[in-house]
DNA sequence: TAATATATTTGTAATCATTACAAAGTTAAA
DNA sequence: TTTAACTTTGTAATGATTACAAATATATTA
């Protein structure tokens, strides 16, 4: 379900959502930088090529991405958020040491309880906090 | 190992942590009020009894609870963190109509991923969200 | 017990990511 | 071309949390 550039596109036409100069720009850094950037990294990225670009231009699109379904914020505690286009059920792991955020596949639909039999569930988010083996394997 | 009461000071004892009397009014409050209260909850609930108190020392003593690692902080995104004593394996559920955490059983030890088999995993923690059954039922 | 050192609490101020808002700029429609 | 709708931008506000230092309480030592 990682969808290619071009569905996504067609996605918005779908949606409705009109694709700035800007919010193309922000939808490209994140297509092409599937590192879950941050807000302040979207924008250092994009500066450059977009010298009056401002934040809230950025958060804003995140919102409109978000809302539409094709972004998914990832809100580990104590520290910026960070985005990712990946829609692929996935866990999220925070290295301790290193601060990198990594994509691991575990299928979040599998995991039922019976307490939950009545509710509806709209998000399943699964944070793992450790340490990576890269930082494992510098000690 | 939901711990008793006698259980958790003697832990503390083993680990050195003092329990000054808002310290102990604090773990109290946890311990009687399992609803994942707020530090504002927890500030609320206390201030009568303690006119003095400040939600620094309820800060404080919450940091030191979770070092202690017999409690937990529920950090969902856009509300205050919420605390928990009960250290079972399990998941939180937030409803998005009332506001309310559920916890659900789940053993988060069974969620196993290949890309993470040379991580140290120190941290798991499963964040539902969505609407429970009360409020499906009120539609 | 008194004196001293250590630990804890408290209130205020700082922090910082995010949001609110309104003015300026852009694009689309009539 | 005029008007309306949308988008961007910068600044200010927000709000939970943390930093910090003075005040208070507790423990230790002589």
């Amino acid at each position: 379900m990682l969808l290619t550039y071009d569905q996504i596109l067609e996605q918005l036409k779908e949606k409705g959502i009109n694709l700035s100069y800007q919010r193309l720009k922000v939808l490209d850094f994140l297509y092409k930088n599937q590192i879950h950037p941050t807000v302040e990294q979207i924008y250092l990225g994009l500066v450059k090529q977009i010298p009056t670009l401002s934040k809230t231009t950025i958060y804003n699109t995140l919102k409109i991405l978000i809302n539409a379904g094709l972004v998914r914020e990832i809100p580990f505690k104590g520290r910026e958020s960070c985005y990712d286009i990946n829609l692929d059920p996935h866990g999220h792991f925070c290295c301790d040491s290193c601060n990198q955020i990594y994509d691991f596949q575990i299928d979040v639909n599998l995991i039922k309880s019976k307490d939950l039999e009545d509710f509806k569930i709209r998000d399943r988010d699964v944070y793992f906090k450790g340490v990576c083996s890269r930082c494992l394997s510098k000690i």
